[in-house]
RNA sequence: GGAGGUUUAGCUCAGCUGGUAGAGCAUCUGCCUUACAAGCAGAGGGUCAUAGGUUCGAGCCCUAUAACCUCCACCA
């Protein structure tokens, strides 16, 4: 028997457990029947699970326990991945803290450091999305930096060296001056900050004129190579060609004109130093101006600098604007605000810089993606998703792949140190041209993305093409956050496709951000972040995952807190109580197939409603749409199965009939069936609890419901339309004259159209509403003193121990009143001779009706006035 | 600066190919009715962001505006 209160600390590790004893989760490349296999996006390790994370892996691990129950055999492949920069912060972080500096430690040292690391954070991580009760396939667990990986990853990069799309370059690359490497354009973040914008003079050479300049950073000028303007600027026209006096340098440099330059900001003449920002670095190349770098790596000023060698940043910009005004050539500073580019890791403003950098060349590449894109041979949700990731490709740079960081994939390129030969390989090997075995590998490792790009097929072990591969890939689903469509998605798209000509997912689910309760973003600065483990904690697994994926749409945010766990929490608790019924009330009954039942007309209509559930449902979750499918199954399981069919059973299971009581247990307990396998998916383990309880078996091995022709009862449905009206309106009536629900109410009953099903529409209103029909009328109605119509049948309430007649007159004229703004509302609609001609048959037939009724309802309403 | 998204009840959101505005939560009222007080029953509450347009008919389609959000770009 199933306890009475609702514990899930009870049973969902227990469930767990069980499952993975069971190898539930496993593949298994016997099996015949249709495939389906979902990516993980293999969460960094720089820490633990978000709330973030709890969602796109609870939506994943929905559509594979909804495609399992639809008999498919599904492969979900689990991973984590290394995040390089991220995670090397962090153990430098770690490693400050203990007094340690990175460059006190040996690359092989620091190596180690990560692995502690890697092994800690990922066991811990492991266990969070275990704890999410997701079916996973963990025999199968990846991790971007275990050997597999490692070699799909120097498979790919040699690939790609030998198809000609690798190069060195020298770049104009964001530098942080702190993590030490170069960052990609997507790991810079912008943030506003409160600057100075300096205005400096410029002399013109041999003249008494000269120009001002506004910059936010002096400390660059240098590296100077040029002022310029705007040739269609009258102030500065005249100057164009000629020469001016780099400040403190002492320098001539040219006056140039183009029209990058904004006339009306500043004061429209700008410094050009090339080697330090990009778009004097685009203008420098247009000018052939060349190139000066006069900042190091660390960020500090260089020997080119003169006596302000060696500051740095904010220390370096004060003290040469100081020394300006000291010469005269500095004449303000105002206050500005403006956004300064960032490092996403470590938050240090980044600087420019002129590197050496690995890159892969991205135009071929990516114009073939976008074939492949335009093909639709991957569905990308929401629309707005793949227009983002389309105009990506269309406008994607070539991608630096290089990091100057000791964590991660190291580049598979070696120097050959007697011939200078470059080469890529797999493994170390001599010296391809002159066979010396003197070489070394390139120090620096590969970005991040480079790994997580071939993720779909190095978890499935490429480039070694196994069975699992063949029949795995491509995945049929991959669900991400939208914030890396383009850091991941784009790249997993490209990259898959260039090894394998296709592309690596059929479905791309792309989700919004899991905010707070006030919809702000959860931050470490707000304290507003939710660990999921806490919720697990308080609420349970399955109250977490509904919380997070009921009413979620796709196209927007979700908002997260513990009022929604609250509320998943009441519902499934409904959900267990409901089943304790249902449990109590099969005991000792012979529980049939339905085909063999003598089915009532409340158990054809659940039927029929279960049919339209099922319909909605599968077609929500076939589209993806988990959310608004979870909103049908709970209206469904709550409104319609718990307050009225339940309440359909009492009266039933109390018959002296024995077939009708047989047949009422073995609805309900059908019908609970249907919703726990529907609700599976959403809330895993009290379903199962469940399920095993009442059927003796996994509910993993079900299957899904399926709509059946068979149960079509629309007059039935329409029958008890009827009789749940007037419970309503008889339970308004007792509200209003506060009449005790014990006390019973007489009432008589005008039957109005002839039908099979009179007794029992009786005993079910009865039973509802707490009444006692004395009499049942075909022929004509009987007064009462309270009127109830309906299609079917007029309700006369005997109500003269509880109710003054003025009192009921009013009710009725006020009923009336509300009626007849309906009635004059669609009577409005029909007397336009547009809509008459225009509309459709069938509005015109459902507004005939419609009138109808309302007419017949005010004309009862009516009579009974003048009779009271 | 560019692109996209959102705007419907106090709050969170549904609303199908245009056809009489919906649910939950919250609020108020009454109930310990033998599955469930984590519950049951009932009620109130909306100029569908604003202004135009198309249409017999607009929450839905078109145009403009506003507010908020996200991504991209990075004006020195």
């Amino acid at each position: 028997m199933m306890d009475k209160t609702y514990n899930p600390k009870d049973f969902e590790k227990r469930i767990y457990n069980n499952w993975l004893k069971q190898k539930k989760f496993a593949c298994n490349l016997q099996d015949k029947r249709q495939k389906y296999s979902i990516l993980m996006p293999p969460p960094n390790i720089t820490g633990h699970l978000h709330v973030g994370h709890a969602m796109n892996h609870t939506l994943p691990d929905i559509y594979a326990r909804y495609k399992r129950l639809n008999g498919f055999d599904v492969e979900w492949v689990p991973g984590t991945d290394h995040a390089a920069i991220a995670t090397e912060a962090k153990v430098v972080d770690k490693l400050a803290k203990q007094g340690i500096k990175k460059d006190d430690l040996t690359r092989e040292e620091f190596e180690q450091e990560m692995q502690i690391w890697y092994k800690e954070n990922g066991e811990f991580i492991l266990n969070q999305l275990k704890a999410l009760g997701i079916m996973a396939d963990w025999d199968e667990l990846c991790f971007t930096r275990d050997e597999v990986r490692n070699n799909a990853v120097n498979y790919a990069f040699v690939e790609l060296w030998k198809r000609g799309y690798i190069y060195r370059g020298e770049r104009l690359t964001n530098w942080c001056p702190k993590c030490n490497t170069s960052i990609s354009d997507i790991e810079v973040e912008y943030k506003e900050k409160n600057a100075k914008l300096y205005y400096i003079k410029y002399q013109v050479v041999n003249s008494k004129d000269y120009l001002i300049v506004a910059t936010t950073r002096p400390e660059t000028l240098f590296g100077d190579l040029a002022v310029a303007v705007n040739p269609n600027d009258e102030r500065y026209k005249q100057f164009v060609g000629k020469k001016v006096v780099l400040p403190i340098v002492n320098k001539e440099i040219p006056v140039i004109a183009d029209e990058y330059v904004d006339v009306s900001f500043g004061t429209g003449a700008l410094k050009v130093t090339p080697s330090h920002d990009i778009n004097d670095y685009n203008l420098g190349k247009k000018h052939n101006l060349g190139f000066l770098q006069v900042i190091n790596k660390d960020g500090s000023l260089n020997e080119l600098c003169g006596k302000f060698k060696g500051l740095k940043g904010q220390d370096a910009r004060e003290k040469v604007a100081n020394y300006l005004q000291q010469i005269g050539l500095l004449i303000k500073a105002e206050d500005y605000t403006h956004n300064v580019g960032c490092c996403e890791r470590c938050k240090t403003p980044v600087e420019s810089l002129i590197t050496e950098q690995w890159f892969v060349k991205m135009d071929e590449i990516a114009k073939r993606t976008k074939q492949h894109i335009d093909n639709n041979e991957v569905n990308i949700r929401p629309d707005f998703a793949k227009s983002k990731l389309y105009t990506w490709l269309t406008d994607v740079q070539d991608w630096c792949i290089s990091r100057q960081l000791w964590s991660g994939h190291r580049i598979p390129v070696y120097y050959c140190e007697d011939c200078g030969e470059v080469y890529a390989s797999m493994q170390p090997c001599a010296c391809p041209k002159c066979k010396s075995q003197k070489y070394h590998q390139d120090p620096d490792v590969l970005d991040t993305w480079f790994s997580s790009g071939i993720w779909p097929i190095s978890t499935l072990n490429w480039p070694n093409i196994g069975e699992r591969f063949k029949k795995y890939y491509p995945f049929d689903l991959v669900i991400s956050a939208r914030d890396i469509i383009t850091h991941w998605i784009a790249r997993m798209l490209f990259m898959c496709i260039e090894f394998e000509g296709k592309v690596p997912f059929y479905n791309c689910i792309t989700t919004g951000l899991i905010v707070d309760e006030q919809g702000r973003k959860m931050s470490k600065n707000l304290g507003n972040g939710i660990d999921p483990l806490d919720v697990i904690q308080n609420y349970g697994t399955d109250a977490l995952r509904y919380a997070l994926v009921y009413g979620g749409s796709l196209d927007s945010d979700t908002r997260f807190g513990f009022t929604a766990a609250d509320n998943a929490r009441k519902f499934i608790n409904k959900i267990w109580n409901a089943s304790r019924f249902v449990e109590m009330n099969i005991l000792d009954k012979q529980i049939l197939p339905l085909e063999k039942c003598n089915l009532q007309l409340a158990d054809k209509w659940i039927l029929s409603k279960l049919n339209d559930v099922v319909k909605k449902v599968t077609k929500l979750m076939n589209n993806y749409d988990a959310g608004l499918a979870l909103i049908e199954l709970h209206d469904f399981a709550w409104l319609t199965f718990c307050d009225y069919y339940i309440e359909f059973s009492k009266p039933n299971m109390q018959s002296n009939d024995q077939s009708i009581i047989n047949t009422t247990a073995s609805v309900l307990k059908y019908v609970l069936g249907e919703i726990l396998k529907m609700l599976h998916p959403f809330i895993p383990f009290v379903t199962e609890e469940i399920y095993t309880n009442l059927f003796n078996s996994s509910i993993m091995d079900a299957q899904y419901p399926k709509v059946n022709k068979e149960w079509n009862y629309k007059e039935e449905c329409e029958q008890m339309d009827s009789i749940m009206e007037i419970t309503r309106a008889i339970r308004e009536i007792r509200t209003e004259y506060k009449v005790e629900n014990k006390k019973i109410l007489n009432a008589n009953i005008f039957v109005r159209k002839t039908k099979d099903n009179l007794a029992e529409n009786i005993l079910y209103l009865q039973t509802l509403t707490q009444t006692k029909i004395a009499e049942v009328n075909t022929q004509n109605a009987n007064a009462g003193e309270m009127l109830i119509t309906t299609p079917y049948y007029l309700v006369f309430l005997n109500g003269s121990e509880v109710v003054d007649v003025n009192a009921e007159k009013a009710r009725l004229e006020n009923e009336i009143q509300k009626t007849d703004v309906e009635l004059q509302k669609l009577k409005s609609i029909m007397a336009n001779a547009g809509f008459v001609s225009h509309a459709p048959q069938a509005v015109i037939q459902k507004y005939t009706k419609q009138i109808k009724e309302y007419e017949d309802k005010i004309q009862q309403l009516n009579s009974t006035i003048k009779q009271l």
